[in-house]
RNA sequence: GGACCUGUGGUGCAGCUUGGAGUGCACGCCGGCCUGUCAAGCCGGAGGCCGCGGGUUCAAAUCCCGUCAGGUCCGCCA
C-alpha cells in the first residue's frame, strides 16, 4: 500500500542533507517571515512534523498564518548558515514558487510554545491553540496512549463492544446530564457516568473479556483532574480473579509507558488501602519521594502534654531541609486548621552543645529522653523540622499527608513515574444518618473473602475486593470483582438498607440478568485524560483535551451552553421554570 | 454552596500598598530601510470602557461594596 500523498510530496520536518537536489511539494503555514530587503526574504513554512526555511525574493502579499503551497528544489545552506537548533536546518528550499491557498488575519496570539497565553484566551481559539507544538505533541500522546490499551489488550483477548450513549437513569452516585425523550415526552435519558452496568451484562451475555475506549459524563464540578466528560479505559472480564486483573491493566500501562515515554516499567507494586492512610494519609500516595508518617503516639502520649492528648499522634520530618520561617510555619498551621486539625506543632532539630534538641514553642514539655527518641524515631539530623498532628487517626493521618504533599511538590518531577495498586478498599465508608453502612465503591463489590462473616456484626471491618490504581499522587482508576450472586447481593442491599423493591426498580434489569447464569467476573477502568497528562508531563486534563470546557463548565469557544427556543423545547414536552 | 489568587491597547506584564492627566516595558500589528537571517536587525506609526455596576472623594486603574469571567482548592465526583 502506497501512502496518500495529497499536494505535498514530502512534510516540512522530514527533509535533511539526504534531498539535497530533489523537486518538492510542501503544504503548510507561514511560521515567520524574516525580510532582507527586496532580493531576499525567509520564511519558515510550518506543518506538524516541523519547519523548514524557503529562501525567496521580497514577497509583500504574504503573512504569518498564511496557508501555502511551495514547489522548489531542495539546497544545502551556504557555509556558515546552518541552524542546528531545528532539524532541517542543514538545508532550504531554493527557487520556491509560493501558492497562497488560503489567507489569514492576523491571530490572537502568536502560535509559538515560547510565549504565555491566558487560558480564557487559548479556550477561547482553541483551533489556533492546537497548532502549537505543544498541543500538537500532547494530543498526538493521548492517540499512542489509545493506540497503545488497543495493541496490549485485543492482544490479551479483549473485545471492543460499544455501549449506549443514551443509558437509562440510576439515581445514585455521580449526578447524571439528562437527555429529554423527544419520542417520548416527560420521560428522559441519562448520559453514562460509566459503562458500568451494560460491561457487567456483557459478562452475563457471555463477551468473556470486554473493552471499551470509552466517554463518560458526570455532571459534577470541575477541577484540573476532572472534566463534565472524560475517558476511560473500561474493561471486564470473566472468569477471573484480582492478580488478573491487575496483568491486563499492567500489561496495557506497560505498553502505554513504552510508546509515551520509551522506558520500560517494573510491575506496579501494591499497598493496601490501611497502609496508605496510616504511612501517606491519603488513599492515592504520591510515591516519587518517600517521607512516611511515622507514628509518635507511644512517645508523646505518656508525656500528659494537653496539645499531644489525641488517639493518635503522627509526625512528619519535612521532605526537604530547609529553615522554615515564622510567617512560613504559620501558614503551614492555618493550612492545617483549614484542614480540619486542632493544630500543627513543629519541632526544628539543632545542635546544642554536643547533643541534639528541639526549638520550639513545646520544646519545654519535652525531656532529653523523649526529644531523643522523637529524633531517633525520625531520623532526624541537625537543621530538620519535625511536624506532629495529634488528633483522631483519619485526620492527623489526612491533615498530616497533605502537609507532606505540599512540603515535597518541590522534589518532585514529571519525569519520575511511581504507579502503585493500592488493594484491600474497606467495603464501607462510613454509617449514614439512620445507622445503615454506605457502600464505599458500588454496591455491586464483592467482599473480602476473608470478611463475609463480619458483613452482619462489624460491617465497617469489611474489606472489599476493589482496588485502585495510582500514579505520582494522582488516581488513575478504579475497580472490583463483582458480586455475580443474587443471594450475596440481596444481602448487601439487605445491609445498606435497599429494599428489594427499590433495588429492582434501579437496577431490576442487571438483577434479573444474574438470574440467568451470571459467571464470576470483575474489571477496571482508568482515565484516559489522566494518564495522558501525566505522560506528557502536564498537571492539568484540560492540555490533552482537544475543546474542554471552563471550571464553570462553559466553552468559550462556541459559548455553550446556550439557551434553546420555546418550540425547540416544546418538542420535547419541556417548558423553563421563570428564573428567580 | 464556600475559600484564596487573577482581570490594564491584539498578546504577556509593570503600575494598585501610600488616589492626582491612560504613565511604562516586551511581543505582535501597520509603514519604511536592509542580499544570509532564523524569536533577524534598524527607523517611524497606530492601537485603551484599566472586566462590568455602584459607592467614597475635589479627584479612582488604584480605596470600599456588589457582580461577571478565569484558575487552584474544599464540598461534590456510588
Amino acid at each position: 500500500m502506497t501512502l496518500a500523498r495529497g499536494l505535498r510530496s514530502n512534510y516540512c520536518g522530514e527533509l535533511g542533507s539526504g534531498d539535497i537536489g530533489a523537486a518538492v511539494a510542501l503544504c503548510g503555514w507561514i511560521d515567520r517571515i524574516r525580510d532582507h530587503g527586496e532580493h531576499l526574504s525567509f520564511i519558515d513554512l510550518r506543518d506538524h512534523t516541523g519547519i523548514v526555511q524557503i529562501v525567496t525574493p521580497r514577497r509583500n502579499d504574504l503573512r504569518s498564518e498564511f496557508v501555502v503551497r511551495v514547489t522548489g528544489t531542495v539546497a544545502n545552506r551556504p557555509e556558515g548558515t546552518i541552524n542546528k537548533t531545528i532539524a532541517t536546518g542543514e538545508i532550504e528550499i531554493h527557487d520556491g514558487e509560493i501558492e497562497i491557498l488560503s489567507s489569514a488575519a492576523t491571530l490572537p496570539f502568536s502560535i509559538d510554545d515560547r510565549l504565555d497565553v491566558e487560558e480564557i484566551t487559548r479556550l477561547r481559539y482553541r483551533f489556533l491553540d492546537i497548532r502549537r507544538d505543544k498541543m500538537q505533541r500532547n494530543l498526538r500522546n493521548r492517540a499512542l496512549v489509545n493506540s497503545a490499551i488497543r495493541r496490549s489488550l485485543e492482544a490479551q483477548g479483549f473485545t471492543e463492544v460499544e455501549t449506549p450513549m443514551l443509558w437509562t437513569p440510576t439515581p445514585e452516585g455521580a449526578r447524571e446530564f439528562l437527555v429529554p425523550s423527544r419520542l417520548q415526552p416527560g420521560n428522559f435519558y441519562v448520559l453514562p457516568q460509566s459503562p458500568q452496568i451494560a460491561k457487567q451484562l456483557l459478562m452475563v451475555g457471555g463477551f468473556d473479556r470486554y473493552y471499551q475506549i470509552a466517554r463518560c459524563m458526570r455532571d459534577e464540578d470541575l477541577r484540573a483532574d476532572r472534566q463534565f466528560e472524560f475517558t476511560q479505559l473500561d474493561l471486564e472480564a470473566s472468569f477471573v480473579t484480582q492478580e488478573d486483573i491487575f496483568a491486563f491493566i499492567g500489561g496495557a500501562i506497560a505498553e502505554i509507558v513504552e510508546v509515551t515515554r520509551n522506558v520500560q516499567i517494573n510491575e506496579i507494586p501494591r499497598m493496601t488501602w490501611f497502609d496508605a492512610m496510616d504511612k501517606y494519609g491519603v488513599d492515592k500516595p504520591d510515591l516519587r519521594f518517600e517521607s512516611p508518617l511515622i507514628d509518635v503516639t507511644e512517645i508523646l502520649s505518656p508525656l500528659g502534654v494537653r496539645a499531644f492528648s489525641a488517639p493518635t499522634i503522627k509526625a512528619l520530618l519535612a521532605p526537604v531541609r530547609e529553615s522554615f520561617t515564622r510567617s512560613r510555619l504559620d501558614a503551614l498551621i492555618d493550612r492545617a486548621k483549614a484542614l480540619g486539625a486542632k493544630g500543627l506543632a513543629y519541632f526544628k532539630v539543632v545542635e546544642e552543645e554536643d547533643r541534639l534538641a528541639f526549638e520550639s514553642p513545646l520544646a519545654k514539655f519535652l525531656e532529653e529522653a523523649p526529644t531523643l527518641s522523637l529524633i531517633e524515631r525520625l531520623g532526624a539530623e541537625a537543621g530538620d523540622t519535625i511536624f506532629v498532628v495529634a488528633d483522631e487517626w483519619k485526620v492527623a493521618t489526612t491533615v498530616l499527608g497533605q502537609i507532606r504533599l505540599e512540603l515535597g511538590k518541590e522534589l518532585v518531577s514529571h519525569d519520575q513515574l511511581a504507579f502503585t495498586w493500592i488493594v484491600d478498599f474497606p467495603l464501607f465508608d462510613g454509617l449514614d444518618e439512620s445507622g445503615k453502612p454506605i457502600s464505599a465503591h458500588h454496591p455491586f463489590t464483592m467482599p473480602h473473602a476473608d470478611d463475609f462473616e463480619f458483613l452482619e456484626s462489624d460491617p465497617l471491618r469489611v474489606r472489599s475486593q476493589s482496588y485502585d490504581l495510582v500514579l505520582n499522587g494522582w488516581e488513575l482508576g478504579s475497580g472490583s470483582i463483582r458480586i455475580h450472586r443474587p443471594d450475596i447481593q440481596s444481602k448487601i442491599f439487605q445491609i445498606i438498607g435497599v429494599t428489594d423493591e427499590e433495588a429492582q426498580s434501579r437496577f431490576g434489569f442487571l438483577l434479573d440478568a444474574f438470574k440467568f447464569g451470571a459467571p464470576p467476573h470483575g474489571g477496571f477502568a482508568f482515565g484516559i485524560d489522566r494518564i495522558a497528562a501525566i505522560m506528557s508531563g502536564e498537571d492539568n486534563i484540560r492540555e490533552v483535551i482537544a475543546f474542554p470546557k471552563t471550571q464553570s463548565g462553559l466553552d468559550p469557544m462556541t459559548d455553550a451552553p446556550k439557551p434553546v427556543d420555546a418550540a425547540t423545547l416544546k418538542n420535547v414536552g419541556l417548558t423553563l421554570a421563570p428564573k428567580k
